[in-house]
DNA sequence: CGACAAAAAATTGTTAACAATCTTGATTGA
DNA sequence: TCAATCAAGATTGTTAACAATTTTTTGTCG
């Protein structure tokens, strides 16, 4: 889908289509990444490239090593996911109470709109458009929420997720996710909380 | 102290020294930062200065503009701190516990030389050098238990202290941190994780 | 004097060329 | 055959020049 000739993205564009290859799995642990092979591939030079990788590194889904490039960082250990894991429950259960004060119109059809697209690469068993949708969804309550928060958020998730599991049910999260942006709807925060809780543990 | 013009430092020593002046607020919020500048500075081009930018941009504590650089990032509200110290507490307090159960003498020696540093910048009162020593103490167990954890934790501690208050007592500061210490070096975990709880929120 | 417009300066964004480093494969000698 | 050495290629690191954009200054008109 961004494998063809992009004329001219952005850096930021860069950096989210890069990401978007990680979180769906497209490229493997610790295989290493060519700045030429990306410039070609995003039709602009390797600067801009290395600015979305440095960014990627940042975030901890790159390691960086002098003089040899950046490769796919190596998997969470079940330890360090759950302390991740914790943290981020923290950080989505504020912005989510947060954003439920001061939600609008626009923003439950918004919400509705991304509900959709999840449960519609759920039906097609799109793992890695699942993957996107599912944090592009958990993602707009904490950016509504707060910028300063959206960026730590980012880094938290897309270390998760990138190793989603193969093995859960699309049903599952379809219906995990229904059940939060009903409460939401709903203005019960005490049940959307609750609902979260399940789906990020 | 950074001031003096460096002949040639990596990306990584100018990303270095400019969270420095960070941290030690050298830099006023929402102050616009020169790439020229900051190359003549550190005698290098604009290149690796914009990587540091943008690495620094992606930690949180700077704030990017297209065609309009970077600028210091406003202060966390007192939720976001909140928010954010209950996180970085739950990080650190299982990096803390995980460095125990593997620490050796070098450790031990390094910690003790940590604490010194601190402890002699309480002393001279130097506000800047005591923010960076509490987080270089700090940052040591963190990087010997994970460095997956690490730059997740690095994001979150330079933001909170950024806005280290200017009404903190020195002698509070190296007495909180000695206890620490203290009790890691007794392998006493229960009383080391209880100071670290005190210290930090 | 104040508001608007145009020019100038400053700054960021991108690129291509070159330097430094690492990797690979062939060659040589024991 | 095996190991060490060296050369060639590939890759990253840095730089300077140029393009695009924004900001500041200047000039003009009412």
């Amino acid at each position: 889908m961004s494998q063809t000739r992009n004329p001219t993205l952005s850096r930021n564009e860069i950096c989210e289509a890069i990401r978007s290859d990680l979180i769906s799995g497209k490229l493997g642990f610790d295989q290493p990444i060519r700045e030429q092979r990306l410039a070609e591939r995003f039709g602009t030079s390797r600067g801009p490239v290395r600015d979305a990788l440095l960014r990627l590194t940042q975030e901890g889904a790159l390691v960086y090593e002098p003089n040899k490039g950046v490769r796919v960082t190596s998997p969470l250990s079940e330890e360090e996911r759950s302390v991740v894991a914790g943290m981020r429950l923290a950080l989505e259960k504020h912005c989510l109470s947060k954003f439920m004060e001061t939600m609008d119109e626009g923003h439950e059809r918004e919400l509705l709109l991304l509900l959709e697209r999840l449960e519609s690469a759920c039906e097609r068993a799109s793992l890695p458009k699942v993957a996107e949708c599912d944090l592009a969804l958990h993602r707009y309550w904490v950016a509504q929420a707060s910028s300063h928060l959206e960026s730590m958020w980012l880094g938290l998730s897309v270390r998760m997720i990138m190793k989603y599991s193969r093995l859960t049910r699309y049903e599952d999260i379809t219906a995990e996710h229904r059940r939060i942006v009903e409460a939401v709807l709903d203005h019960d925060r005490e049940k959307a909380l609750y609902y979260l809780e399940e789906n990020v543990v």
